[in-house]
DNA sequence: GATATTGATGAGGTTACCTCACAATGATGT
DNA sequence: ACATCATTGTGAGGTAACCTCATCAATATC
């Protein structure tokens, strides 16, 4: 029952911090008119630079099908695009665009400020012994 | 840029143990055929026992219209009951049923079981330095 | 006592997902 | 060589969880 302490349990701590990071995130992206989880899906495509659906669809954790909507979405704002995978004719990949990139870029400034300053109240050393603390919980 | 360690920033971390942790907190949820959004909304409604419904939307931070229809499935269920504000005839209050209270009690116990597991690979030092960290965060 | 405000809901819309069916292509076994 | 099976992306159509706007009753305000 997280009996850490005396108050709150340790879960809900984790899950209200969570919540504020991620309510400044999502704020975050409205100078760009970007939801959430397009801006995901574009960080999905930076870092498998040219994958197809399906893949998009694992990191994403989402149905291929939805795969599609999303990517409508962004290429009809020009930033990804679609190009026929050589090896295979059934195949799609996707890519970003220039455009693509440099909104990318933008954002992440942005939610990087965001990140900052949520966690500006902690010290160096107290944001070194959460990380490590973190780190343990991840597999 | 969360330049707190050297591999992956630390909001990056945070909201990968907090989407962990909503998993499991999710996934418990399944024996009793029950959404998170209603599991939260049953919380609110036995913190706030006789809550009208302009108060429970704006704990769950949705619109007074939205809370109608949460209500409807729970109410359908038996979970929850509205009853009429005597001091207020246009305002409905509303009370979790001892089903509700129940079965929100057992809820509440897969999700610290949940929340024990997922915590158990850190000391109780660790977990206490955990909890006094997060709680800087926090307002 | 007329007027404005508030509380809950009906009607209807949006978003982000889902499943199922399908056509085109690729892989596999004989 | 070819029949069969698997895989890729997408059309069609559905659902859950939100939203706004209009409405009606009841309360508060002047």
């Amino acid at each position: 029952m997280t009996e850490t302490d005396g108050q709150e349990p340790l879960s809900e701590l984790l899950m209200r911090s969570a919540r504020a990071m991620r309510r400044r995130w999502s704020d975050s992206l409205a100078p760009w008119d970007l939801s959430p989880h397009q801006a995901r899906a574009l960080r999905v495509v930076r870092r498998h630079e040219s994958a197809r659906m399906g893949t998009i669809a694992a990191h994403l954790r989402i149905a291929p099908r939805s795969v599609t909507e999303v990517l409508d979405g962004l290429e009809e704002r020009g930033l990804v695009r679609r190009v026929p995978d050589p090896t295979d004719r059934r195949a799609v990949l996707v890519e970003l665009t220039d455009a693509g990139l440099s909104l990318l870029a933008e954002v992440d400034a942005a939610r990087d400020g965001e990140s900052a300053t949520y966690l500006s109240v902690l010290s160096v050393r107290d944001r070194a012994h959460l990380a490590r603390l973190l780190r343990k919980l991840d597999p």
